[in-house]
DNA sequence: CAGGGCAGTCGAAGCGCTTCGACGCACCTA
DNA sequence: TAGGTGCGTCGAAGCGCTTCGACTGCCCTG
């Protein structure tokens, strides 16, 4: 393994010389600089990671904690953890992969072994057990997620609230005036997680403005699940003609289903989603959607945690501006049939 | 922050004795290692990672590289992803995540660096560029997937091979005469990952056994796509009365399309899929399939990784032996009906 | 032309840990 | 009782890097 020693003698400069050629705290000759580089160039020298992390105090490591379980927005989280890792990349990071099951510890472990400069948390709860131990600790944090008091605390998350208005917004704009809302799962609802809720407020204080009927109902992803919900929505509502989903794996059985009972979409009924962009296009139909920018959410999360890394003054909370794209599946409601 | 001197003062040892403790190489009193464990614990001591690995040359981190595009099998990477996660911690490493977008480069930095002491590889082609150096490393490295020659190599996958077998010989088994394979997307085969190509060649020698005929079908995961193939298959072989689908998205296009020409599953067609255990159990018929094992494939390449840290003998290949469910998508055919 | 300042370089002191050799002691054997 | 043998502990020497203070010329200023 080459060291910088040897680089430096290679060079004919000392080692200090050439850690400062590499960190550029101090100036250097040009002469003296090409003389170096071309040295770490010939031998394949890179620094030992170890090494620099002692002397230095700083890893140049990002710990990312992504959520154990696997039952809930899968491609999401792989897409904004694909994003931390190449975003962290270009600004000279690595990123150390946490799952949720050490929990809490999992921070003080950290923490206390300096193994990561900086941590970014995803799947936060209103009242998260890590926030805590987050709030009291050196170390720069970025929550991926809007727990319930973000005082402190630097969070990014999409606008829950504004995509739950834009909803009932382009339902309302087309004339319906009855609208259902297939949620996520019961068991997310009981986690806590605040993204489900709040799109729920937000299309619930619109609907309101605008005087347009909201049901709501939590749903699993399978087709039982679904139809037992669809029969209870139409039961109780039969004048519905609008449905917001917020469950990927709703999706399918939601249209398929409508289908099945031979209601059309659009014609019939229309269908919102709140899903990746991936999932509306890849759908049996072309589904008007508000998207989840899982990327630009881990993307932003580390241009946070690398400004506090750097002692810029970050907001704390920076919420995304949905936007809802129209495609096939939403027309014209009763109101303006 | 604790450090391991101050550990030894307040337990009134030396720094060696507690490191002895620690790492457990050398006997230590009863007594000794019991006022040093309370010490630790009362301070809160962890250790610091950077003069750890500097020290020991040794990071106990194990590197991840996953691919970069998410168009594929995203939550079988997620869930091996989480598996090498959680069961690394059980061993004591941690897991750096590395996204396929540095390339080749990646494994010469961490090789360089000492960041990691050992690499799992995810998504290997068969003539993948990163194989030499891997070979010529010094660091234990583990592939998920089979590269075309795994000479030197460490590598876990499924027996694709066998799960093409077993798929016919359901078929098969079932009076099935004419199936048809619809494959992953162009784009896939294209790369020569392999897996598909080995599910392919499993199929098609014990189908040439049985005496069944196969048509193979790359085909993209939409509606679109999967509605011209399909037409092209049954205008090619209107026989076909059996399907093995190997690609996530393109399994509820398929069922619902089959649908959709009034082709009742299973009384009409039989339809085999492989894909995860949570897919085959969430499509709107629960689905006969050969499941992908992710978290197993996940865990073996970390006990191999750890095995080869260890210097144990380690096998080349490792092939998992696929198991198939029988659900409710596939029943009798033509010769038995 | 003396003095100050600055660019460019070096040497040395750690960072917190692991590990090797050595030492003291109790115990056993001859 | 002398000598050997472990066991348990310690001290010190690094691991490869960063960083601080200091040094040397050189140019600029008054």
């Amino acid at each position: 393994m080459v060291t910088l020693a040897e680089v430096a003698h290679h060079a004919g400069v000392s080692a200090s010389t050439v850690s400062y050629v590499l960190s550029g705290k101090r100036s250097i000759s040009a002469s003296t600089k090409d003389r170096v580089e071309r040295s770490i160039q010939e031998l394949g020298y890179h620094p030992n990671a170890g090494a620099r992390a002692l002397a230095s105090s700083r890893s140049n490591i990002i710990a990312l904690m992504v959520p154990l379980r696997t039952d809930m927005y899968v491609p999401v989280m792989m897409e904004i953890a694909i994003a931390v890792a190449t975003t962290a990349r270009t600004h000279g990071y690595d990123v150390l992969l946490l799952t949720g099951e050490e929990g809490p510890e999992a921070v003080r472990r950290i923490e206390g072994s300096s193994l990561a400069d900086a941590m970014i948390l995803m799947d936060v709860e209103l009242h998260d057990e890590r926030l805590p131990l987050i709030r009291e600790t050196g170390r720069p944090a970025v929550l991926i997620g809007l727990p319930a008091d973000p005082t402190g605390l630097t969070c990014v998350d999409l606008d829950f609230v504004a995509t739950g208005a834009q909803c009932v917004e382009h339902l309302s704009g087309l004339g319906h005036r009855e609208i259902a809302v297939i949620g996520e799962a019961p068991a997310v609802y009981e986690r806590h997680t605040g993204f489900a809720e709040r799109t729920l407020d937000g299309l619930r204080g619109r609907a309101a403005e605008l005087g347009v009927r909201v049901l709501h109902r939590p749903c699993e992803g399978t087709y039982d699940a679904l139809a037992a919900t669809l029969a209870r929505v139409f039961d109780e509502r039969p004048g519905t003609t609008g449905f917001v989903v917020q469950n990927e794996s709703a999706v399918e059985p939601l249209l398929s289903l409508l289908r099945r009972q031979g209601r059309a979409i659009p014609e019939d009924v229309s269908v919102i989603a709140v899903c990746p962009d991936q999932v509306a296009t890849q759908a049996s139909v072309r589904l008007t959607s508000v998207a989840i920018p899982a990327q630009e959410m881990g993307r932003q999360a580390v241009e946070r945690v690398v400004a506090k890394l750097r002692d810029e003054a970050v907001d704390e909370v920076t919420l995304l501006t949905p936007e809802l794209t129209v495609r096939s599946s939403s027309g014209p409601g009763p109101a303006k049939g």
